[in-house]
DNA sequence: TCTCAGATGCGTCGCATTCGCAAAAAAGGT
DNA sequence: ACCTTTTTTGCGAATGCGACGCATCTGAGA
């Protein structure tokens, strides 16, 4: 893990400082969806001075070289998710706000069809199923 | 359509307030996707005085009821449309921004099944596909 | 060790949206 | 129409997330 943070800092041309090691390395412990605070959180629990413009300038910076992946989830702010090696969408508990992961060839075949006919290519997508268990003590609207 | 706008607030327990009518005016008479400073625009082309904050709750307000739907298509602001009798979801054009509504059956079909097979019962969904427009040796453009 | 482009911390800024409050205006009863 | 009650409005200030400028610091190659 240390090995591939150092590598992945060569291969990009980023220099392998303190704070880009700290940061990366919780961002490769998450297996969960944390925000930019979240992870600030977590960063500073091992080395408090790190501040929270280097979170953002970090996890952008990881973006943008296709390690990382945003979503939204409907709350205003972003998460962030080390970009899994095989495509999944998002079922979202409203209840509980966790995240569940999913695939569907199937759906994402029917996507392809559908931009095709409408004369496009897919740049990206994203399905994000909002739900809540079905046990019986139903909710209100 | 005047009548409707009656209707719903009398509906909702809402008055029917002079800047309140026009705001739903314009959202009803709008069939793209606006933003709020947007509507903001075709509001105070009717009537200056309306403020920016008022189509804010105003859009808020008809949202709760279920009259609207809030979009946010990756550029950070809100964008919002009259709540659709039958569901669609959206192409977005990364190009132009211009968005595209589509409906797929078998789609909605396959995200209820996922959700119960997962213990879920689905809230809400939202499947944004963005696009660009498909080169053609030839033909138009 | 020296050098310097890249990285950091801090404070600030910008954008979208929300809030607090006093003034204005709608619905209801008389 | 007039008063009363409650909601709505406009204004401006405040929030929250995220980005930026700049002076300082630092990693890594010469």
């Amino acid at each position: 893990m240390e090995q591939s943070i150092t590598d992945l800092c060569k291969e990009f041309g980023l220099r392998l400082t303190g704070p880009r090691r700290i940061i990366m390395q919780v961002l490769f412990d998450s297996s969960d969806h944390p925000d930019v605070v979240e992870l600030h959180r977590r960063v500073t629990a091992i080395e408090p001075t790190i501040s929270l413009a280097t979170v953002y300038r970090t996890v952008n910076l990881l973006r943008e070289k296709g390690v990382l992946e945003r979503h939204t989830f409907g709350d205003g702010r972003a998460r962030y998710e080390t970009t899994p090696r095989e495509h999944h969408d998002h079922l979202i508990n409203v209840e509980t706000g966790s995240v569940i992961e999913f695939q569907s060839e199937e759906i994402e075949r029917l996507q392809e069809e559908i931009a095709r006919k409408h004369g496009f290519a897919i740049v990206s997508h994203k399905l994000e199923i909002y739900v809540r268990p079905l046990k019986r003590g139903r909710g209100r609207t």
